[in-house]
DNA sequence: AGATCAATATTGGATGTCCGATAAATATAT
DNA sequence: ATATATTTATCGGACATCCAATATTGATCT
């Protein structure tokens, strides 16, 4: 499974605003590995290029408002996909 | 986003079993277009290969045991990326 | 049976996604 | 201030993911 990886960035900025380091860290947390530096840094990259993300001086970062609005219709539309998540979770416990 | 293909293919096999054109309908109602033949028999050839699913003499699909172990395995560590899917869902409401 | 439409299969390729290696910048400690 | 560790940046490339186009097979109708 790919392809989640500028979507969770985006949801994590959401949350709460942090680096490179700690967006790294907080993959950890939820998949179990950190994204390689070569992952993560293109994908802030392309965000900020395409001002969904903000960076200041310190190098933390933050969703912008049309970042906002991106990621309000990207977990849109995942959730649309995946209506039926809930049951995935009961059966995974099974 | 991608990479939720054959995941998803698992889990509608797991709900009801089906032939190629049915589960490319039933992804159109997930996310509004149906996956291009190109897309779809190709990766049911691949999940066949695998032995994750199995396909009877008029071409329907069904979930194989392993393929059960496996989808199991995927719904584990997709509940576990999106813990807080209850929350994207809120907010995608906002 | 012949015509028509739906379903399946295959190919080649475009693009997406991510990593490892390396280097530079920045922070931290001694 | 110097050494050490952490963070950030960039490059090239491996592999994944998916599509459009085309051909074939199978079903349905008259």
């Amino acid at each position: 499974m790919k392809g989640y990886l500028t979507f969770l960035i985006l949801w994590t900025l959401k949350k709460s605003e942090m680096n490179g380091a700690e967006i790294s860290r907080e993959f950890e947390k939820r998949r179990g590995t950190k994204p390689s530096p070569g992952t993560i840094y293109p994908a802030l990259k392309e965000l900020r290029k395409n001002e969904l993300i903000a960076m200041d001086k310190s190098k933390t970062y933050v969703l912008t408002e049309k970042g906002e609005l991106e990621l309000k219709s990207a977990c849109k539309f995942f959730c649309k996909i995946f209506y039926d998540v809930n049951e995935m979770s009961h059966y995974s416990q099974e």
